[in-house]
DNA sequence: ACCTGAACACCGTTCAAGT
DNA sequence: ACCTGAACACCGTTCAAGT
């Protein structure tokens, strides 16, 4: 029996085998019911014994990041520094829409680790190798921010304001008190035929943006743009 | 002495007290150590005193986040869409500054409260008064995101990469690592006298992105841009 | 030296027992 | 009917006792 059990851990614990199993464990249920003590069940083991290749729950999380992060395929440029850093945000992108629960963890990390750092060194590296100024790629990258990870934060969700199962009557007093947003949530466009809720294509958004963003910096570079003078002056 | 602790507690709790309290708490130590508990204590009150006012902790945020949404200065808007829109982010932004912890929770709520869908009707409003089309709005809206709260993600935090107190053959390994990290952490430009670790002014770079967002936005509307077309298309 | 059970100091929330 | 103490089912992590 005890023999079974031993044979049952066969592969011995490591810090890689703790952090795949947590990014399975969080693909599966999510982040926030994500535990220690589940996470060592779920690997056959007493809790304690996690701590020997992770120094906390923090360390864990950041190690999660890491095992994403790695997975964006870093290969396959563009022709120029634009093409170049869509394709590798659209990359991320689709690590990202499988491990949805990244995003939250992503952005609570306040340290940043060497995987991770090295992506934004090379996202920087894009830009400049494009020819754009340190000062106007600093910029650049803040105004990015998280989409350089290729997700953002879907504030304004209109899926939930959405048809499905609410009754007309509160339909019509939601329209009542917020006609815009029902107008964009039915996307009800007079000098186009009307399609009612059909919800939003987020990767259309995404792209939407990006590419608003993309065609802003490319502009400012165009113009040589310099941190003296502010981009809403020209 | 049992009157005494009758007049301390003068009074009555109200869901408005039970959440002013919370945002204090909040304010002066952050969201992640406030819990239902300790609430109850800095309002001398058992902690089931509270479930009669909040039917849970994810109520409570929601809550609190209705209380900072409406702090936020409504009045004062400009003369066109743009300057109006841009006023009333950067008051938002004002105001969240002020709330650090605010910025996460905003994010994590998914129900959006009557409050929050007031404050993005009469942001969806101020683009449909400057004649935007439902459908570009409703682009505009998702590409604007968090940043309609006045805030962004700094997922890209170079204070942490600046000097402070990092031994130089460290930074050293760290420019061998990270070139592009550390040039724009060092701001380092050739062509410029370097400014050595200034860290980053945030005002500046929300509103160089804030700006970057409505130029683009109003270039599509002078445009005609429709969501047949895609703007990186032109 | 390594491993781990029990314990500590917390949680949010249910529920039954008190008034 | 209202209020609330105790309890339940969890946490992450420390630590001392076992091997």
């Amino acid at each position: 029996m005890a023999e079974q059990t031993e044979t049952v851990r066969r592969t011995p614990l490591s810090r890689e085998r703790v952090l795949s199993a947590a990014v399975v464990l969080a693909d599966v249920s999510g982040v926030e019911p994500l535990s220690m003590r589940k996470l060592a069940q779920e690997l056959g083991v007493v809790p304690m014994a996690l701590y020997k290749h992770v120094a906390n729950k923090e360390e864990l999380l950041d190690g999660m990041v890491d095992v994403i992060v790695g997975e964006v395929d870093t290969g396959a440029g563009g022709e120029d520094w634009k093409s170049t850093v869509r394709h590798r945000v659209l990359a991320a992108r689709r690590i990202l829409l499988r491990h949805p629960w990244a995003r939250r963890v992503i952005e609570s990390r306040t340290n940043k680790s060497p995987v991770v750092l090295e992506y934004m060194d090379a996202m920087i590296g894009m830009f400049r190798a494009g020819g754009f100024s340190v000062d106007l790629t600093h910029h650049v990258m803040h105004a990015l921010g998280s989409r350089m990870w290729g997700f953002t934060q879907e504030v304004f969700d209109d899926s939930a304001t959405a048809p499905a199962e609410i009754p007309p009557a509160m339909l019509h007093a939601m329209a009542e008190k917020y006609p815009h947003v029902m107008a964009i949530a039915m996307r009800a466009d007079h000098d186009d035929e009307s399609v009612v809720g059909q919800g939003c294509d987020d990767q259309f958004e995404f792209e939407f943006a990006l590419d608003l963003l993309l065609d802003g910096f490319e502009r400012l570079h165009e113009q040589g743009w310099t941190s003296r003078r502010r981009p809403a002056q020209r």
